[in-house]
DNA sequence: TTGAAAGCGTTACCAC
DNA sequence: GTGGTAACGCTTTCAA
């Protein structure tokens, strides 16, 4: 099969000579066959398989200065959005002829802007972005280079276009379920106020007390962190509290959250949906092992993958000129399950 | 903040003239600033930060032939514990010096063929591989031009390190858990026989039901495919048989068969895990999301991709000569949760 | 310590 | 149709 190992890979040259044609044919006959003639063409086929002759992609960009590759840097894949996202991303990207690499940023600023660096020296055509905060820095960076970006799933100042989730409403639909389950007393659970999905998340569910009047009482708990530890860490007072003077739902800024709460409070013998009603936001199903199914809010990740892509590739075909960056915005839908569906309603 | 944007990026040589040196100078400042003065260096750093220069990486990859970055394709990254193998590989390769590049080939032989062919034109220094099925052809390709690949995740005859769990383990820990659990008739429930996975899973569901003897009945249920629908479409029969006729225990060969199985019983007026325990096999949380938690098998992810990475960057620094293939297996860990603890049982 | 110059493998333009 | 040949932007060796 595979001769010995060629330590040196083939070259064109290689090639055009095992071929007898010039280099000048070679690469004719690999970017555009239509100019060569079809018996040339074949001999030349021939002598690349028979050279396992693979074309060196930096070379080529090198020299076109143009690629074929777009960069994806999300916030952490550990999300199960940000992987739907990448999975809608990449559908329309390979449609359109180009491939979509993937990085995970680990929720590090840092690690956000060193993979941006990379995509930029790797002189990608465009560049997806899920950031965590304001990144214009970045977005700044890559577009003076040319390099177009579209940012995912946050709305900030940064000058590009964007594809969004309306957040405001995800906090809307949780409180407005929450009440609507029978809540009268809601706690607002979980921190992470320094990200904007959650400011916005916070806001809806403002709008939705309102709306309900007064007859909601509603107070707020902060965990440290986003994590289900800091989730179940947090949730001991409100376990330990005496059965009236505790919430009856608690509505959890993330799922993960959501997730450690639940934890926290079995373990200290409330339960879920029995004794309170608990819901998540953001429907992390990497997030969803606890004991109880989780009711949350379907973020549409693979519609916002394909609309993002849509929009970079549609920006990448027009002269920077034309081009007027937009702002999607998709609705968000709720998912009930079964941790705010308590036994008496519960399907069966 | 920045200048016009300047249509053709800034070149090393740019950055030469600016700062009054020979292009050579700049390029030894970024490579090996120990041999610049640093008069100089600062003079070049400077000019570098004026001009927003970014070197290009595929002309460095050019020049050198070496490069620091390193592919992964996987099967789907919607299957999380391919999510989890990426994150433990990450972070291995960064604290190497290496970026990892993700792909995911979306369950197609095809696919990812494109996506090796991808990484071999991009000229990356390794690759990890998480297939569905022999690839020794893709495998050789990468060899054959000096690439060192690795496997995760399946056992097939190619020539290469590789990672794997026991997944006999897998099956004989999932059959031995509902017998404990008090099952006597348990159907085996799920296709994709084509994969070895399943297959090995298979064996090991068959030594667990030997150990126990002549005591458990089983009988074995074909899917059309791997997905949640393929499940509730497959598990109608068992659902509409007479509560004496039914299996007392579903043994499904994937998560996502096992959460479209729970959803076809449910419907069916058949409780799990009151009339039926049910369990998956391969902790996909990205199925999770049925009415039950589900029962499931740990894969370890995180500690194949750390240790798939681990041997890739051993390949990297041994030469060719002296290194000799491995191959490690892990353990797999059963996690218990609602859909095989009936009520009485059940933790509050 | 710095500079000059020869590649790295492709592409693309221009002759033939 | 095909064959030269000059870039593309960087690294690295060798001299100065």
């Amino acid at each position: 099969m595979t001769d010995q190992l060629p330590r040196r890979p083939a070259r064109i040259s290689d090639v055009a000579r095992l071929a007898g044609v010039s280099l000048g044919t070679v690469s004719h006959a690999l970017n555009h066959p239509s100019r060569v003639r079809p018996a040339t063409l074949e001999r030349v086929n021939d002598a690349i398989r028979e050279l396992g002759f693979v074309r060196n992609a930096n070379a080529s960009t090198l020299a076109t200065g143009r690629s074929s590759n777009i960069g994806m840097v999300a916030i952490a894949f550990g999300n199960s959005m940000f992987v739907d996202i990448a999975r809608g991303a990449q559908r329309v990207a390979r449609a359109a002829g180009y491939n979509l690499l993937l990085a995970g940023s680990e929720d590090s600023y840092d690690t956000q802007g060193q993979f941006v660096q990379f995509f930029d020296e790797a002189r990608v055509a465009g560049l997806l972005l899920a950031p965590m905060e304001d990144s214009s820095e970045h977005v700044g960076r890559m577009a003076s280079h040319g390099r177009p970006v579209v940012l995912m799933n946050y709305d900030g100042p940064e000058d590009a276009c964007r594809v969004v989730v309306d957040n405001e409403q995800v906090g809307y639909l949780a409180a407005r379920h929450l009440i609507e389950r029978g809540c009268r007393r809601i706690t607002v659970f979980g921190g992470g106020d320094e990200f904007q999905p959650v400011q916005f998340r916070r806001r809806g569910i403002r709008r939705a007390i309102e709306e309900a009047g007064n007859a909601i009482e509603v107070d707020a708990v902060s965990t440290d962190g986003l994590t289900p530890a800091a989730g179940e860490a947090a949730v001991a007072p409100i376990a330990a509290a005496a059965p009236g003077e505790r919430p009856d739902g608690l509505l959890c800024l993330t799922d993960a959250i959501a997730i450690g709460a639940i934890r926290g409070l079995r373990t200290a013998g409330v339960d879920v949906p029995g004794d309170m009603l608990v819901m998540g936001c953001d429907h992390n199903t990497q997030s969803w092992d606890g004991d109880v199914t989780l009711t949350t809010i379907a973020m549409r990740g693979l519609e916002i993958g394909e609309t993002a892509m849509g929009l970079l590739l549609e920006e990448l075909t027009t002269p920077p000129s034309e081009h007027v960056h937009r702002r999607v915005e998709l609705e968000p839908r709720i998912e009930v399950r079964a941790s705010t569906t308590p036994a008496p309603a519960r399907a069966r």
